[in-house]
Order: C-alpha cells, then structure tokens, then sequence
DNA sequence: AGCACGCCGACT
DNA sequence: GTCGGCGTGCTC
C-alpha cells in the first residue's frame, strides 16, 4: 500500500472536513478543517492538536465514514487541525476496535480512545541524554592538547558518548569535553534516554512436553505461524504445564521478524513466578503493563509497543488498547478470573473483547485455564473455539485428594473456626516438614462489628455495609469505599463500654488462632492488605516457595496459579462463603475458586490433600469438589442457564442508577420502568434499589433487562434510555453483560 | 475531561 | 456595591 489519499476527492468542501476523535466523552467525533499544507500528509489514525473551547486538545484523526456525530456543521464555521504530532499512526485494526467497543458497551468512542492513549504516554517526549561525537572535519585552527587528543582518539571509534563516560574513559575532565565541543571538535547529540527493551529469544529450547502438551503446543505453534483469527480454549487441570504449551504459540510469533504477543493476566502484581518462568524460556524479560505502573515507565513501553520494538507484553485488562504494530499472537490466561472484568469507568469484558481485538487483528488467541468458565465452554462445545485439552498433571504429580469436613457433625470450637480434624492434618503436615495453606475469602479480622448491648452494628456511613474490622491496622474500614476510622472503645449508639464484639471470621482472626495452636510453626499471611506492592507479593512467594514458612494463611490472592512443591495440605475454611450472595454466577465462581486453591496442593512429588469446611458438603458445588467431576457440574450449571434462557444463552445488561438524591434517583427509575420496551423477547424489571444500595454516598437503583441472544440489546438500550431525560444529579450507566451484582 | 457562563455569600 | 463559590452545559 501506498500513499493513501483518505479524506475524499470529489467534492471541494468535503475535501477539507475531517473527523477528529478526542479522547473525551463527547459522544462522537468532532469535524475540523484540514489547511491545505496538511492534507497530503495526514491520513486517519494520524495524531493531531486541535483547538477545543478555547483550549488545545490532542486527537486522532478517524475515518470519514464513522458513526456520523448528529448535526453538520458548515465548513466555515470549523476550527483548523493546528498541528500534526510525530510519531507512528494509529493503526486502522485499533480504531476498528474502539468504535467496537464503544457501540458494544454503550460508551462513547472518546472514552474508548481514552484508554488506548494511556493519558500522555502517547504524546510524551521521551528524556534525552546528551551525548558527544566527532565533528566531520576537525577545525584547522584547534589547539591540540594531551587532554584533547585523548579525547579525540577515545571517540574516534564512531560511538557518541556522554561527557561522563568520556571524561572516565579518557581520564580527562569534563571541562575538556565542552572546550572541544565549543571549538568546534565535537558535535553534541540528543540521544532517548530509553534503553530498547532486550528482545527476548525464541530459539533458546524449552522444557519436555508431555505427549498431550506437544500435540496442544503443535496445534497453537501451527496455526500461530499460520496467521489468522482462530480462537482456542486451553483447557488443563491444575498443574498440567498450560504456560509451557502457549509459550510454544509464543516462541513461534517471536520468530517472525516485528510480531507482537499480548499476554493477558488477571493481576499482573501476581506473576513473578511467571515472570521468571518467561525469563528462563526467553532470555529476557517482557514488557510489562498495568495501571500502576510509573509514568516514564508507562510512556517508554507505549511508544515501544507502538514502535514494535517490545515484542511480549504481558498486562492487565488495560493492555488490550495497547496500539501494537503488528500483534500477531493472544493470550488471556485464567480466562475464568473475574477480574477481567473491569467494574467502572467503561465497562467491558477483557476476555471478550480479546476476542475482538483478535479478530481485527486476525491473529490467534488462546483462552487458557484450568477452570474455564462457562461462557468460554459453551463456545467450545458449540465448535467456535478449538479445544485443546490436557487431563494429566505434569511430571510424576497427582490431583489432591478431596475431602470434605462436614461442620455439622465435626464443628470448631466456641470462638475459632479450625474444626479438629482440620488442626489434627496440620500438625500431621507440619511435623512430616511440609506446608500446610488455609484459605478463606475473608479480608480483615471480623467482617461485623457488633454491640452486645444494644445490637447496633457498625456501618459505613457512606455505603450500605459492615465496616470490617483490621485488628493488625487497628481500623475499621470499608471494603467498598475506602473508608476508614478508629476502634473505638464504647458503642456509638449506646455509649456502653466494651461491649463491642468481632463477629465471624477473616484471615487476621484466623492468624491469631493458628498462631495460639501452633506456637512454633512459621506463619505467613497473604493478602492485599499486607501484599501493598508486587515485590511485597513476590517476596511472599519465595519465601513459601523456599520452605522458610510452615503455614499460609490468604485470601484469593492465594489461588492465582502458584507453584509450591512443598504444600501438600490445603484447608478450605469457609466451602460454602461463596455461595451465599446468590447470583447468576455464584456456583460457578466458588467451583472455580475452590479447584484453584485446591490445585496448589500437591504439585510436585509429594500428594497432596485438600479438607474443605462446610456446613453443607451435599450442596452440588461441594459435592462436584469431592468426586472430582466437574464436567457434570460444569454440564448441569449450564442446563440450568439455558432453561432460564440465561447467559451465553440470553442477554443481560444492568441500568445503574445513582445520585445523592433517594428520590430523583428512584423517580427516573420509575420513569425508566414505565417506558421499558414492549417488545417480543426483552424483559425489565426493576427499578430495584441495588445489592449495594447506597456507594461512596450515592444512592444507587437497578433495572435489569433480560433478553433472548438474538436481541439486539444495544439498540434496544438506546432507544430506550433516549425516551427518558434524566435530571443532572442523577447518573445512568449501563452495564453489559454484567458479572458483578453489587 | 476542562473551561466557560451563571446566580448567591463575605470582602476592598 | 464586587470577588468568587462550584452547579450545569458545551466543545467541531
């Protein structure tokens, strides 16, 4: 392809009116006029500064044929594209990809384009170093020194250097540099302080595969060199080698000259055994996204990425809008993690619109996990990914035993949560010198804080929950909001005296039993709240990696694919804590959370057992746990969404709406309600206030529409929310595809 | 998201 | 009488 002449050639008019997409949510682009001077040189994807209500903005130039912005402006009355920026464009697989996302999720396209300019990263200048060279010629009238011939010789070799490194290397000091430079001997350079990322190398060999892990990796290798969308689910019990397999699709992307891999991850601060793994398989490290990192940080791997220069790049969510060059290869690991789904902001799947992204890109993408969700199986099943099973664990390790501890019949006693039996295999596992980890999903000491006098419970004063007790902080704080205040001493309502009491279990308490019943054993506690930076996370890891901690105490930090050779036994405190909210995806997610945890267990030599707490061990999810069949469980959750007609087998999409005021909030509500769409297979209900009915001190109410699949929801949510005016003050956002409940 | 325009409290 | 609070509304 050549130079492209984009913005029309036909009418004189037309021809300088361009479409501008500023990263804001306008609802649309912008039209600008093109000067003359520019218009050969701009094509779309080109980043511009733009005048905007009296300010400049930095946009994109999008394409002429984009979702028209409603009204036209005469030409006349356009503002010009004051300047071009440097740099490479944005490709068109990307744009196509905003727009996508935008109309999928209901958001604007600039708040889409928001997320793939990454705040200044796209337009920050990289820091530059000053660096010295020979001049061509040198001056005739230069007064030759010691110092200086030194100088000169030292880079006569080619190589532009820093004052510093000459002044060392040459044994002069630096003074000379800038007497030569100012003589006219040296020439100074700007030279990007960045550093290239290391490439990392495919041809280094990688570990035996299993007979089952080489068929999987040749599937992936071929059709990765292929080229061309095609969707896999790499389906491998815990412990079967999943990474080693898709490294094999990566090692084959990295061999063709400028190919770029997305690997997608739940929570990045959670992969240094992942790291190291990539590391010891490639050479080098990738380059690694999430939004923590810093903001050098974040401009120097944006602009590699759109240079092509990073190769790998393993990210959070936020790594999808990443503008790669030439992406050539996917993969989202733990395709199950609900943290994909990002909750605010723009509201979207990542795994879902991997897929997308994917097939704008047309390259392969592989969904890897040993607990896939149902989603993804059902595409499986229905023949539009490849499946690639693995049902061995790698080398000589066997799936733990499960067993369950049926709180009924052998429960703890008053005041602790460790059921005998549960007490009797950790002293067994710790006296036989291996680790024992104890799971529960509960962050804090006590989820409620309770009055013994009067009743009253601590709440949040902004949202509509317990305040959670962190006894190691000394604070109450707010799960939801943030939130945070003192212990205090006397019940807030009725003034009486250490009459508070913590109410049920959470890791901290947990800690403090263990470490009364196990006085000498090494404990450790993991989770976020401890774990504040990934080196915090990493050093954990080792550490239990490294057989210097006897007994782990977590939260679901725990679960995300770990490798400790040394843990054989994993308590499950709490089976049925998931269960209890109730909604669409309860059953799957504790299912999937509990075959996580119990996949640390026994990963290498040694067997390994798992006793999951539970007051009702028949319940499916539970009883699927124990016989090890979760096909069936996995079969007869989905023959129940399919009855409800619910999703993969119907549409979902939550209207949220919140402000500080009750009553305008529900009255657009009931607004909302008595103009829902009466149309064959779309059902509302609502308004009803939501899980969390109040948040950060908004008021918040929820409608839930419920369609058949081949509803057009988007269209059907527009034209809906279009009918209603809702006052300032009140929000409506619309979640497709929710997944969280609250 | 900015940055304006627009109606009600404490100041030169 | 003004300076300025940030509530609502627009940006080609």
């Amino acid at each position: 392809m050549g130079q492209q002449q984009l913005f029309g050639d036909r009418d004189e008019g037309a021809e300088h009116r361009v479409k501008v997409l500023l990263p804001l949510p306008l609802g649309g682009a912008l039209d600008y006029r093109l000067p003359p001077h520019l218009k050969d040189i701009a094509a779309p994807g080109q980043l511009v500064e733009v005048p905007l209500s009296g300010r400049r903005a930095t946009g994109v130039l999008w394409d002429a044929d984009a979702v028209p912005g409603g009204k036209t402006l005469p030409i006349e009355k356009l503002k010009p594209v004051e300047a071009l920026l440097e740099g490479p464009l944005m490709r068109e697989d990307l744009r196509r990809f905003v727009d996508w996302v935008a109309a999928y999720t209901l958001t604007s396209p600039g708040a889409v384009l928001r997320m793939c300019l990454s705040g200044p990263a796209a337009t920050g200048q990289a820091p530059v170093k000053r660096h010295y060279a020979p001049a061509p010629a040198v001056p005739a009238d230069l007064r030759m020194t010691p110092a200086r011939q030194a100088v000169l010789r030292l880079l006569a070799d080619g190589k532009a250097r820093t004052a510093s490194e000459i002044s060392e290397l040459a044994a002069v000091s630096d003074a000379v540099v800038r007497g030569l430079e100012k003589a006219g001997a040296l020439i100074a350079l700007d030279i990007s302080a960045d550093a290239p990322y290391p490439p990392p190398h495919p041809g280094l060999k990688g570990p035996d595969l299993s007979g089952e892990q080489a068929a999987a990796a040749e599937a992936i290798r071929a059709q990765v060199w292929e080229g061309g969308f095609a969707p896999f689910l790499l389906d491998g019990i815990t412990g079967s080698g999943k990474t080693e397999v898709y490294f094999e699709g990566l090692a084959e992307a990295l061999k063709e000259k400028g190919a770029q891999v997305l690997v997608l991850v739940p929570e990045i601060a959670l992969t240094s055994q992942w790291l190291d793994r990539f590391e010891s398989r490639f050479g080098a490290a990738p380059v690694v996204w999430h939004s923590d990192i810093g903001q050098a940080e974040r401009r120097r791997a944006w602009q590699a990425i759109a240079s092509g220069e990073a190769r790998v790049v393993v990210g959070a969510r936020s790594a999808l809008f990443l503008p790669f060059r030439r992406l050539a290869f996917i993969v989202v690991d733990e395709e199950h993690d609900g943290s994909f789904k990002q909750e605010d902001g723009v509201l979207y799947h990542a795994r879902d619109m991997a897929i997308v992204r994917a097939k704008l890109a047309g390259c392969p993408i592989v969904l890897a996990s040993a607990t896939p969700s149902l989603e993804t199986l059902v595409n499986a099943d229905e023949g539009r990914y490849r499946l690639l099973k693995l049902r061995e664990r790698h080398g000589n390790a066997v799936l733990p035993e499960m067993k369950a501890i049926d709180l009924r019949h052998e429960p703890p006693e008053r005041g602790t949560w460790l059921s005998p039996v549960l007490v009797r295999e950790i002293e067994a596992t710790v006296a036989a010198g291996e680790q024992a980890m104890l799971f529960l999903n509960r962050r804090g000491y006590a989820p409620l804080t309770l009055c013994r006098t009067c009743g009253h419970r601590i709440e949040c004063p902004a949202c509509s929950t317990w305040l959670v007790e962190h006894r190691f902080r000394q604070e109450l704080q707010c799960h939801h909001c943030g939130h945070i205040e003192p212990v205090p001493n006397a019940c807030p309502t009725c003034k009486t005296e250490d009459s508070l009491v913590a109410c049920g279990p959470g890791v901290e308490r947990l800690f403090e039993e263990v470490s009364h019943r196990f006085p000498a054993a090494r404990l450790g506690v993991m989770t976020s709240d401890t774990m504040l930076k990934p080196s915090d996370t990493a050093r954990m890891v080792h550490e239990i990696a490294s057989g210097k901690l006897d007994i782990v105490i977590g939260t679901q930090i725990v679960t995300k694919g770990y490798h400790f050779p040394n843990l054989t036994l994993v308590g499950v405190v709490d089976a049925d804590l998931g269960l209890r909210g109730g909604d669409l995806r309860a059953g799957e997610r504790t299912y999937q959370q509990l075959v996580q945890v119990a996949g640390r267990a026994g990963r290498a030599d040694k067997p390994g057992r798992v006793y999951l707490q539970s007051y009702e061990p028949e319940h499916p999810v539970v009883a699927a746990l124990l016989s090890g069949d979760g096909e069936a469980f996995m079969a007869a959750e989905k023959e129940a969404r399919a009855r409800h007609h619910m999703p993969p087998f119907g549409r979902l999409a939550a209207i949220i709406l919140s402000g500080p005021d009750m009553a305008a909030v529900l009255e657009v509500g009931r607004k909302l309600a008595a103009v829902a769409p009466q149309i064959d297979g779309v059902n509302v209900v609502g308004p009803a206030p939501a899980p969390l009915a109040r948040l950060r001190g908004l008021f918040r109410f929820r409608l839930l529409m419920h369609t058949r699949k081949d509803v057009k929801i988007q269209a059907v949510i527009r034209a809906w929310l279009n009918a209603v005016k809702a006052p300032s003050g009140v929000r409506i956002k619309v979640d497709i595809d929710p997944y969280s409940f609250m």
